[in-house]
DNA sequence: CAGTGGTCTAGACCACGTG
DNA sequence: ACGTGGTCTAGACCACTGG
């Protein structure tokens, strides 16, 4: 019993939740009795039930109260790196290949994930990550061009289209969706692995508030791992 | 400028580091001088900067202060939840088969991943979530007995081991591990698809503060597709 | 309507880490 | 040493929502 510090009284509020004191689907008393209790401000239990709520473990509402959730589903987040620094951070060296570049008339599959409704030229990338030489990853990029102006002078040929784009352009939105496909011709030779080799995938589309930006695939060889912690 | 709601602070200050007021690498003037500017008390700007810095925005040390982080680095995030709710979630049927519940002295990779440092027994359980009859997911885990008392009374063929542990042990920490690989024989059969086909693979690890709990390689079919938001 | 959480303020003290 | 963020307090008012 050191200070009121909301910390503390997180972690008492949790271990009484955990040892059953107020079972799942309870309520807790509310902030001012708490706050009475542990002898410390309303603030002070407000911030450390509000820590709760933000991991998941109760569910707060005006009125009704703060009540114990259900069942305890927990978040995990990680961190969306630059490919470079993946490959950098797990003391590779680091390389970059532009494979193609070509500006079309988007495909209608690709008109739909960029969300644009008249026929627009769109730009198309093929690069290859490299770790110590050796494929790491293949991206398979989109850019709607009025989004991202001044793509069309920057250097993809040496700085990946993603480094431009988090430096140059900022996005408010995305959404992101991890699966696993077998590995088409394309992707096969380029990553140096047999068709139908396991892949895993990443798919991100960004917006800024009005427009979507970029929608990109990454194909990872089958012996990536993405890492993350609860 | 309706009201000062740490949200609305937390906009305006968002904006400026956007267009580029505070470029990436410079410091933010102090608090003291925002609330200032803003007309608010410190604690608001406080608590704007602070929601900055979960989303990765800034950095902030004591002493040094608020600083722009070079690279915009998000970070993404998805709730775990039981494979039951994932499929009754997306509107769907939701069975369960338990496949074989053994107990035996650990092999030694699991012993390793349940950080079990002598041989001890544990528990293995193979198992099948159904969507609408159909396979959805295969289930391999490894249950530290020890840590998880009671579970051997637990009525595992009814409800899956995932869903037992999470009401009854609480846990404090886990790393998940995101991968594709392709499918074995056992996996295969249990899924209803080819050898080799592309599976998506979601290991998870789980403790209590002292001792691993639990290990899980949940395989899923090669439509899956794990979606988050940034 | 009334009870609950959500938030702001003003002031204070503290902890950390840089110079 | 001292400047910066971290946090607590006490009091106040507001916003939502269930009865």
């Amino acid at each position: 019993m050191t200070a009121n510090t909301y910390q503390s009284i997180r972690d008492a509020i949790y271990k009484r939740i955990v040892a059953g004191d107020w079972p799942a689907g309870t309520n807790l008393p509310g902030e001012a009795e708490l706050a009475q209790e542990y002898g410390c401000a309303r603030t002070t239990v407000n911030r450390a039930i509000q820590s709760l709520a933000r991991e998941g473990l109760v569910e707060r509402k005006r009125k009704s109260g703060t009540r114990v959730k259900e069942l305890r589903s927990r978040r995990a987040s990680f961190e969306i790196q630059l490919i470079r620094h993946q490959v950098e951070n797990t003391g590779g060296a680091y390389g970059y290949h532009l494979l193609s570049l070509t500006s079309q008339v988007s495909p209608s599959s690709i008109s739909a994930k960029l969300r644009l409704t008249d026929k627009r030229s769109v730009m198309h990338i093929e690069a290859l990550h490299l770790k110590d030489n050796s494929p790491f990853a293949f991206e398979d990029r989109w850019v709607n061009v009025q989004a991202a102006p001044g793509i069309e002078d920057a250097p993809l040929e040496r700085v990946s289209a993603n480094e431009w784009l988090v430096r140059e352009i900022p996005y408010t939105n995305g959404v992101v969706s991890l699966s696993a496909a077998a590995a088409q011709e394309r992707e096969a030779e380029a990553l140096n692995v047999n068709v139908g080799a396991a892949l895993f995938l990443l798919d991100r589309t960004t917006w800024d508030d009005q427009q979507t930006i970029t929608t990109v695939t990454i194909f990872h060889r089958p012996e990536f791992r993405l890492k993350i912690e609860i």
